[in-house]
DNA sequence: ATGAAAGCGCTAACAG
DNA sequence: CTGTTAGCGCTTTCAT
């Protein structure tokens, strides 16, 4: 039964759906006819495959230009059992972490034309399921999961289905999971070794609290650079709260209070930092010249509203979205690598101690 | 190789599809063999549709959960012509005001079944067309547009397609769209009258470049809230300058020195005004006893980093994400309604203009 | 109450 | 060179 007596008349009510023609969009079937070739021959000339005439490779082309035709992707994927797509599972709400991820990410998958879904569960379990269930049924290619911290968290529940998954700023316990982390005992040691290099030797850490991994790694970190120096960390030189810039400016009243010579202090946070300068110059002391002062994270927005600018370690948070990006690709590949990397840390130098190190 | 002889073998790799197997996933075919029946019979227990007896949906419903089925969305997004997915298109990097705005699109889009994909174009036309063409190739159903300012930008090109679209925190020429913005003039009125309320007389104003619309509208707001007191902004107490803590910090400075008699001011921006009062401390002067400030964005990383906390003016990001969500909706479903909608600021009290208003 | 068959928009063998 | 035919995984008539 052919139901294309003229040129197209039933033909597109036939060929061309309704929900197509809904959204405005022209199927292949619409480019075909326009171009009079069947949708055979209009897929290869839109793709470049087999063997076609220049003239009816054009003629498609034309029509598929005229008709601003739009390959739909689901098909696509449908039919390659691949989305070109990766989910990426955060709870970092605030988008402080997320946000250079996401665009590291980004950066290593948009060449290989793999677009990035972003799902916050906002720290809610019950979200996160329910956005793996969402995530899994739109059959992305793989998952990159990250936090608001390095601390461990439970494997992500993928079920039967065997996705590739990256965890970055955050780590499983799993061993066979693929982990990135920042390397917060050289950023401490890093921060801890400018404050030295600028010749302060009494120095004290106001950080966050102690139960998150990456306080106790970037104190042990400074701890390791003072001892190679031949100095020692005092316990009562280090003090633990809140990541917040009002624990920064309590800490530095008490910490001055208590040990007057102070000459360095390395902050576990930009927040903290701003706190601590900010008590520090009330106090009438000045930055760096009297106290020289370490933040960290790089926060610029914060690093850059105290006064004096903070110089502070950067988390390299792109480059880990880079990374955490191609360990993904590779693992889609099939030939990934397990375990867990630290990203190194750097230093920002900015005004809070003084010139580039000596 | 496994060829597993037993239960299915040629039958399994006839119609449950290499693409699928790698994922793990099973399909419905597999569901139904499992229990027994055709595919039609197990979707229509899967989905409750139809007439079935107890007993088979029950079989089928075992199978699928013993096999962990989950639908492919791709083909269900393929046959209702809908995807259920939405695309949301930012220009604001930072996610200062693009995270806000999603987590409250996701408020009434979860609901809905809707996901929200995000996609950054970093300021870079070029970058959103190739979002625009993938959103559009993923047969998203609508689209939101965000920035970082409400200046007006050119519309989003879609083409041929018909595509729903709500702009938010930004805004186009086009009087057909349908557009979301802060309503400044009121939020520059409320700041005012709450310094008014504490008895201030001889306010000043500290913001943004003036080709900002936001800061002309603010002023404008700043200016009404005067004169319904009998009062006038004269020019040389407004200070227009970059969006940063630096800019409020110099001119705090310099306006102070000028009109020592200032006892408030309105800050165009709460980084501003974290500047703004520490000079204001610095000068020897008490926030809020001898000038009040209030700032504006409730950043609240910045207002409650700010010596003293900042009373400052909510834009109310989230509820505007709400609303435009909800507009959305309208639109998919064709009864939206066109032009630009002001969503109204609140006052948010913290310690810089003393306690909650007389 | 169940199954067979016809698509959704597109690609990929295989024929002509 | 070009057209025809079979699917991808699932839903939905329409028979049985």
């Amino acid at each position: 039964m052919d139901a294309d007596p003229e040129m197209n008349g039933g033909g597109r009510d036939k060929n061309s759906s309704a929900a197509a023609r809904r959204a405005g969009q022209a199927t292949i079937y619409d480019v075909a006819q326009m171009a009079g070739v069947s949708v055979g021959t209009a897929s290869k000339a839109l793709n470049g495959r087999g063997q076609l005439s220049t003239a009816t490779r054009q003629r498609v082309l034309d029509a598929a230009a005229a008709l601003e035709f739009r390959p739909n992707d689901l098909v696509r994927s449908l039919m390659r059992g691949r989305t070109f797509t990766v989910g990426l599972l955060t709870t970092d709400s605030y988008g402080r972490f997320s946000i250079p991820i996401l665009q590291g990410i980004e950066d290593t998958l948009g060449p290989a034309e793999i677009s990035v879904v972003l799902c916050d569960a906002r720290d809610d379990a019950a979200r996160e399921r329910q956005y793996v269930h969402l995530l899994l049924a739109k059959q992305v290619d793989g998952l990159i999961v990250t936090a608001r911290r390095i601390d461990a968290r439970p494997p992500v529940d993928l079920g039967r289905s065997a996705l590739p998954i990256v965890y970055v700023f955050t780590q499983t316990s799993d061993s066979q999971a693929v982990c990135l982390l920042s390397h917060d005992i050289q950023g401490g040691r890093l921060a801890t070794e400018h404050l030295l290099g600028h010749g302060r030797r009494r120095l004290a850490h106001v950080t966050g609290p102690a139960h998150f991994e990456a306080v106790r790694l970037r104190q042990q970190g400074m701890a390791q650079a003072m001892a190679v120096a031949g100095l020692e960390l005092a316990d009562d030189h280090v003090r633990h709260g809140p990541w917040q810039a009002a624990w920064g400016y309590a800490a530095a009243g008490r910490l001055l209070e208590e040990a007057p010579s102070i000459d360095g202090i390395f902050c576990g946070s930009d927040l903290i930092a701003l706190g601590v300068v900010d008590r520090v110059r009330e106090r009438g002391q000045r930055v760096p010249q009297d106290i020289a002062i370490v933040g960290f994270d790089n926060w610029e927005i914060i690093a850059t509203a105290a006064r004096p600018a903070l110089t502070t370690v950067d988390l390299n948070l792109h480059e880990m979205g880079r990374l955490a990006g191609t360990k993904l690709l590779a693992l889609i590949a099939g030939h990934g690598e397990m375990g867990t990397t630290r990203v190194p840390c750097s230093l920002v130098v900015r005004d809070s101690c003084g010139p580039h190190a000596p």
